[in-house]
DNA sequence: GGCCTGACTTTAG
DNA sequence: GCTAAAGCCAGGC
């Protein structure tokens, strides 16, 4: 078969793959890194139509703001609930990038 | 090939 | 800090 996996889904799962647990990216990065930084909202339909939970963790990405956008297996509620049990500081409602966002390098 | 939708981001009030 | 509007990208019909 063949994987219709277009270069730049590719490059989104391979970013959002790399997010270290206990760390949360945004999709204005993912965007960036995977080359078009205005690419926000594709990146998100890419998740949304992600079924590769197991190998994309797309409950570490969320919002510019840090606020959780939406989860397509549950909920935001289950995703805050996974980061909080993998070690995600949480303000609130939103994540707290300014401890538990993630750095690319 | 064109229009609509969507898990976004940024700027302005 | 919140709400509203405009802009950009890719997929689906």
């Amino acid at each position: 078969m063949k994987a219709k996996t277009s270069l730049f889904q590719t490059t989104v799962y391979g970013v959002t793959s790399r997010i270290p647990k206990g760390k949360v990216a945004t999709y204005g990065q993912i965007a960036k890194l995977a080359g078009k930084p205005q690419a926000a909202r594709a990146v998100g339909m890419f998740m949304s139509k992600n079924t590769d939970g197991k190998a994309v963790p797309c409950h570490r990405v969320v919002a510019s703001s840090g606020a959780l956008a939406g989860y397509g297996m549950g909920g935001v509620g289950i995703k805050k609930k996974m980061l909080l049990t993998e070690g995600v500081h949480f303000k609130g409602v939103k994540v707290d990038l300014a401890t538990s966002k993630w750095v690319p390098r």
